[in-house]
DNA sequence: GCCATGCTTCTACGCAATGTAGAACCTTGG
DNA sequence: CCAAGGTTCTACATTGCGTAGAAGCATGGC
């Protein structure tokens, strides 16, 4: 499934930030270089990196261009996609599921719920 | 945070049910005699359904009433204002969210979409 | 008042996921 | 054909969770 440690997740940002296929050692210096973010995981190995590449490929976020030598990585979906696709599991779990819609519009400001409005009027 | 496990999860879903405040052993005997669900946690010591009831409690997620002998425990929360609080926090992640929202959309029913559009019908 | 009995808390162990990286292996340009 | 860089293997520490025994604590009955 999808729960993400702390530096797949960081790495997952970055790839969706760039939206290019990019090296290993371009993330790892993305990531030395990331502007004192809340994380800040700094001077990482390559190899380190290749890892957390290899566990996002097992678990289908992450696509790998293996004909390259350099080795291209980049996300497999947009991380609108990804984020709504949680959304939805996580809402998939309860069997309540309008009463729980109901409750997540308490928590949407009201430019989303404008948004909402215009996404759900023409259909 | 929220990821639960396994057990944990199945813990919820009884307090949850039940909404009544009730002991370890009532929830061990539950849990006992759950038929045939997709889990089957059977015959725990009720030692184990403490120690998850006490990291349920230091998550947030259980209120333990200690002033009486067998201390009784209950939900927090209703499962669907955590559901909605997890989708909150899954969406919160995103720096696009009316994106998401949109995506989103195209993954709830017509019937879900329906009462969606009669609850932002007229705010 | 004292204690058995039933709760609760402490401590602990195994397993899986994750962060981290060295060592070994492979491939290709010069 | 070999050095240099890239990839895969293997490994170890940490943490979270499932699971529970052992030890500590409180209270009803004698």
């Amino acid at each position: 499934m999808a729960t993400l440690g702390e530096l797949e997740r960081t790495v997952m940002d970055m790839l969706w930030e760039t939206g290019e296929a990019v090296t290993a050692n371009m993330l790892r210096d993305k990531l030395a270089q990331s502007p004192e973010g809340p994380q800040a995981h700094k001077e990482l190995a390559v190899t380190t990196v290749l890892t957390v590449l290899s566990r996002l490929e097992k678990k289908g976020l992450v696509d790998r261009e293996r004909d390259t030598r350099p080795h291209r990585y980049q996300a497999v979906t947009s991380r609108e996609d990804h984020t709504a696709e949680l959304m939805h599991q996580v809402l998939g779990s309860a069997p309540d599921r309008e009463a729980v819609l109901a409750r997540f519009l308490g928590t949407v400001s009201d430019g989303e719920a404008a948004t909402l409005r215009k996404l759900l009027g023409r259909n």
